[in-house]
DNA sequence: TTGTATGCGTTATCAG
DNA sequence: CTGATAACGCATACAA
C-alpha cells in the first residue's frame, strides 16, 4: 500500500504538514485561507490522496465505523436488520463492519472481541439470546469492558445484556396471536417451538401458550415439538407433528411456529404430506419477513418492523447518554389466509 | 478509547515493549521464552489488554478487512452472496466490511474510496453493471488505482472492470431456459426485462431472445416490457404486461422474468390478476434464490450457486497472483411447476 | 492564518 | 533471546 500520504501532498504544495491537515478536514478551529485551501485540495486530487483512516483513527482517537453482529446474514430476518443499519450508520457516516455467527453463540463473543480491537464505534448485536448462563455472563463481561472503554452498544432482542435494546415484544406478540387465532374459531393447537435454550423461542412459546391457556384452552404435550430455530428446522418438527398425531390429528389445528422461517419450512412439509395450508391445516409465524409477500397461502404472522429496529438499534447505540434504554417494538398481528378458521 | 496499551502490559510484566510485541503477536522471528512468553500472556489477559488493529495496521502496513459492496443486502440474491463472503473471509482471518448502496451506481465509487481510506486488503464487488460508459469508467479508475495500491479486487458479474471476475453466464443460461421451455411446448413468450441501461438484464433478455430466434420463434415486441431490476418492478411490468395484452392474451404463455426476486414480483401481479400461475399462465426467473423453496407453484429458474459465488470471488481476491482470471460460473436451467407446459 | 513539535499504539530494525 | 528506537500517517496543542 505505496500510498500518497499528507505529507506529500503538503510538500508539493509548499505547505506545513498542518495546513494540509487542516484544509483538507477543516479541523475544529476551521481556519485556512480559501485561496491555500484550493490549492492544497487540488494538489491532494492530483496526486491521488486517499486518507490512510487507520492513521486517523489513531490519531484522533476514535474510529468510524459500527459493527454488526448477526446470527446468519443469509436470512431475511437479518438482511432486513441489516439493511436497516447500514442505512443508518451511512447517515451518521459510519461503515459498517458485518460478523455473521452462523448460529454459533461462541462466535459473539470472539467478534465482540475483534470489534473491539478495532475500536469501533459503536456495536449492534441483534438475534436472540440463549438461555446460557455462563455464555450471556461472558457476552455481558465482553460488553461491558467494550463499553467501559467508551464504545457504545445496542441489542435486538431481548433485554438481558445490559445495553440499550430494542426488544421485541415476544410475550404479548404471541399472546395476541393466540388469541386473534382463537378469536377465528380454533380450539385445537400445536407449536413448533425452536432449540429449547432458545430465549425468542421459549418467551414467544409461553407467550401463546399461556394466553390459551387464560382462554380455556390447552396444548396437548404432545403437540410442543421442539427442533432448530430455521427453515429447516420448522420442516423437520412439522414432520415430526405429523407422523406423531397423522393428518386427520391436524385437521382443525392451528400450527404456531415461532418463526417465520420455520413457519415456512413447516408449510413445505404440509404441502408435501398432502396437506392443504389454510384447509387441511392452519399454520402461523412470527417476525413477518419480508419474503412473506411472495408465499401462497398468505401466512398469519406477528409482524414486526426489522429494518425499523435496525435503524432504531443503529441510533440508540450513537446516541446513548449513558443510562440504558429499552424501546420496546410493537408487535401486531396479522393474520391472512393460513390460518381462515377451522 | 482509554484502552491498556502494549506498553502497559510491558511495563507490568517487567519486560520491554518489543518484548511484550513478540510474546503476544509471535512476530516473524517468533523468540521469546516460554516462561516470560507466559507471563506477558498472563499479564495482559489480566489487565484486560485489547491489541489496537488500527495502530497494528499502521505498523504492518496491511489490514485485515475485505470490503464487500452489495445493491441490497436484503435482497436474498446478495444476501447469499454476503453470507458466503463473510464465510470465506472469516476463514481468512478477516473482517468483512459491508456497504449497501441501495442501487445507486454512485455510491459504489463513494464506497470504493472508503475502502481505499480504511485500507482494505481486498474488495469484492457484486451486483450488474449499468451500461453508464462514464460511471464504468470512474469506476475502473478507482478500482485501477486501488489495486496500485496494493489492494485487490473481485467482482462479481458481469467482468467489464478489469479486475478478477467470478462471471454470471447469463446469455447461455437465458438460452438454455429459452430451449427448455420451448421444448415444453412453449411457442409464446414474454420478457420482463429490468432497466434499459442494465447490463445484466440485457445480456439476460438477449440470450433469452437470441435463442428463440433460433427456433424460429420470435417474442414480439409489445410483450417485452422494461422496469427495475427488482420485485417490485416485476410486479409493476406484469401488471403492464396484463393491461397490455389481457389474460387472455397470456394462455398460453410463458413470461421470463430477468431476475427472481422480479418473477416473484410478477406472479403476485398475476394472481392478483386473477392468473394461475402454472395454468393460465408460465412463469419463470433466473438465479435459484434460496426464497424459491417456499414459494408455490415452485418458480421454474436458472439456478445460480450464489454463495459459492462469495467464496470463491473471496478467494480470487486473496489470492491474486497478479493476472486476472475470469472464472465462468455455470448457471443450470431448473424447471418447475410455475411453466408445465401450455 | 500558518508552522513546529509531539503523541497515538504497534511493528520492525538493529544492536546488545 | 531481549531491549532500545525509529518509523507508520495523521491530528492537534502550542508557538509564531
Amino acid at each position: 500500500m505505496a500510498s500518497v500520504t499528507l505529507s506529500d501532498v503538503a510538500r508539493e504544495a509548499g505547505v506545513s504538514l498542518a495546513t494540509a491537515s487542516r484544509a483538507i478536514n477543516g479541523s475544529a478551529n476551521r481556519t485556512v485561507r480559501p485561496e491555500l485551501q484550493q490549492r492544497v485540495l487540488a494538489t491532494a486530487a492530483r496526486l491521488g490522496y486517499s486518507p490512510d483512516a487507520n492513521a486517523q483513527a489513531m490519531a484522533r482517537g476514535r474510529t468510524s465505523t459500527l459493527g454488526l453482529i448477526v446470527h446468519d446474514i443469509a436470512d431475511p430476518y437479518f438482511s432486513s436488520i441489516a439493511a436497516g443499519v447500514t442505512t443508518a450508520a451511512e447517515a451518521a457516516g459510519l461503515m459498517v463492519t458485518l460478523a455473521s455467527t452462523g448460529h454459533r453463540p461462541e462466535k459473539e463473543l470472539a467478534f465482540v472481541d475483534v470489534l473491539q480491537s478495532q475500536r469501533a464505534r459503536a456495536i449492534v448485536i441483534a438475534g436472540g439470546r440463549q438461555d446460557d448462563q455462563e455464555v450471556n455472563e461472558r457476552l455481558r463481561a465482553a460488553l461491558s469492558t467494550y463499553r467501559s472503554r467508551g464504545g457504545t452498544v445496542a441489542a435486538i432482542g431481548q433485554s438481558i445484556l445490559d445495553v440499550h435494546t430494542v426488544a421485541i415484544h415476544n410475550v404479548g406478540g404471541a399472546g395476541d396471536l393466540a388469541r386473534a387465532l382463537h378469536g377465528r374459531g380454533y380450539r385445537d393447537f400445536a407449536v413448533l417451538t425452536g432449540p429449547g435454550p432458545h430465549l425468542t423461542a421459549r418467551e414467544r412459546t409461553e407467550g401463546f401458550t399461556t394466553a390459551l391457556a387464560e382462554l380455556g384452552t390447552n396444548v396437548r404435550a404432545d403437540r410442543v415439538v421442539a427442533s432448530e430455530f430455521t427453515r429447516d428446522g420448522g420442516y423437520r418438527a412439522m414432520t415430526d407433528l405429523i407422523a406423531r398425531v397423522g393428518r386427520e390429528g391436524l385437521a382443525a389445528c392451528a400450527v404456531f411456529a415461532v418463526n417465520d422461517v420455520m413457519a415456512m419450512g413447516a408449510m413445505a412439509a404440509a404441502r408435501e404430506a398432502g396437506l392443504r395450508v389454510g384447509e387441511s391445516v392452519g399454520i402461523a409465524g412470527f417476525d413477518d419477513i419480508v419474503t412473506l409477500r411472495d408465499i401462497t397461502p398468505g401466512l398469519s404472522t406477528v409482524a414486526v418492523p426489522l429494518v425499523d429496529a435496525g435503524v432504531r438499534a443503529t441510533r440508540m447505540a450513537l446516541d446513548s447518554d449513558g443510562e440504558i434504554v429499552v424501546e420496546q417494538l410493537d408487535a401486531t398481528v396479522v393474520l391472512r389466509d393460513s390460518t381462515p378458521g377451522p
